[in-house]
DNA sequence: ATGTCGTGAAAGTCACGA
């Protein structure tokens, strides 16, 4: 089974580019982020007539997520506990949600579609909102994960964070002026691993970035950030049997500042499978 | 030139977010 998310930065903008790309490289399931529509705005149609069903999470203009499986969908759900709202200009523990989460079951495969918060500024409230998002994130996937020690989970998204220096290859994004390589937003992501999570691509493509800004000749020079990740639980990682990821689909004709990351996984290669036969 | 995108609202350009 192939899974895959992608920050396709309007879904009605590159339609046709997603289905395409869903149909060559035999996708499964594919979370997608940044859909920027209302659920009611979501082009269903071209999905469905490349054989995916949809579950969506879009209110407005901004953000959004979504799911698209070939290989059936179920168990959706659009926050996780202790989820944070944000509004700008005001503060408080009531502020409206965003859409930047959405989670479904398929094939047995719990995968979440995450889209975090940017921060826009160290200063900024929203940096004080995308740290709290990321701690309940925290918070809930642990508590989920200890209940279902045996399950296969994935977190994938757009985490808006460059974990290390050798993921930051933008000459803007600097240390102590910038967000996504801030202490505090580099340790919410190790949290994140130190909770059970791994990183199932990185030490199979160990360089090279997923984003590249569209100003200043990014893509061009090369100057982009690892910033969309596939973290998954132990049982997840331990049916990864490949990534990818998907640097020409930054090419061509209106492209998404982001690409594809992809896994393979091998669900033929369950240790309790009796019937498999034994090679030595 | 924050040198590009995408969206919506108002409008044939701007504000916002990234």
């Amino acid at each position: 089974m192939r899974i895959a998310t992608w920050n396709v930065n309007s879904v009605r903008a590159r339609v046709g580019r997603i289905v395409d790309w869903l149909g060559r490289e035999e996708v499964d399931v594919l979370a997608m982020q940044e859909i920027k529509c209302k659920d009611e705005q979501f082009p269903h149609a071209e999905f469905e007539a490349a054989g995916y069903e949809v579950v969506t999470h879009g209110l407005n203009q901004w953000n959004g997520v979504a799911i698209a499986s070939r290989v059936g969908i179920e168990d959706v759900a659009r926050t996780f506990d202790g989820m944070p709202g944000f509004l700008k200009g005001h503060e408080g523990p009531d502020l409206p949600l965003e859409p930047r989460a959405i989670g479904a079951t398929a094939n047995g495969v719990r995968v979440w579609s995450l889209y975090v918060p940017n921060g826009r500024g160290l200063d900024d409230p929203h940096y004080a909102y995308k740290l709290d998002w990321l701690e309940a994130l925290r918070g809930s996937t642990a508590a989920w994960m200890a209940a279902n020690p045996d399950a296969p989970i994935a977190l994938t998204g757009d985490f808006n964070i460059a974990p290390t220096d050798a993921d930051n290859g933008d000459p803007t994004i600097i240390e102590g002026v910038s967000t996504h390589v801030s202490p505090a937003e580099r340790a919410a992501f190790q949290a994140l691993l130190d909770s059970g999570l791994t990183d199932v691509v990185r030490p199979r493509i160990p360089e090279g970035f997923t984003y590249w800004d569209y100003k200043q000749l990014r893509f061009p020079r090369n100057e982009g950030l690892r910033i969309d990740f596939i973290l998954g639980s132990k049982p997840f990682a331990d049916l990864v049997a490949g990534a990818g990821i998907h640097r020409e689909e930054r090419k061509g004709d209106a492209p998404s500042d982001h690409v594809p990351v992809v896994v393979d996984l091998d669900l033929s290669a369950d240790e309790d499978d009796d019937d498999r036969p034994m090679i030595f």
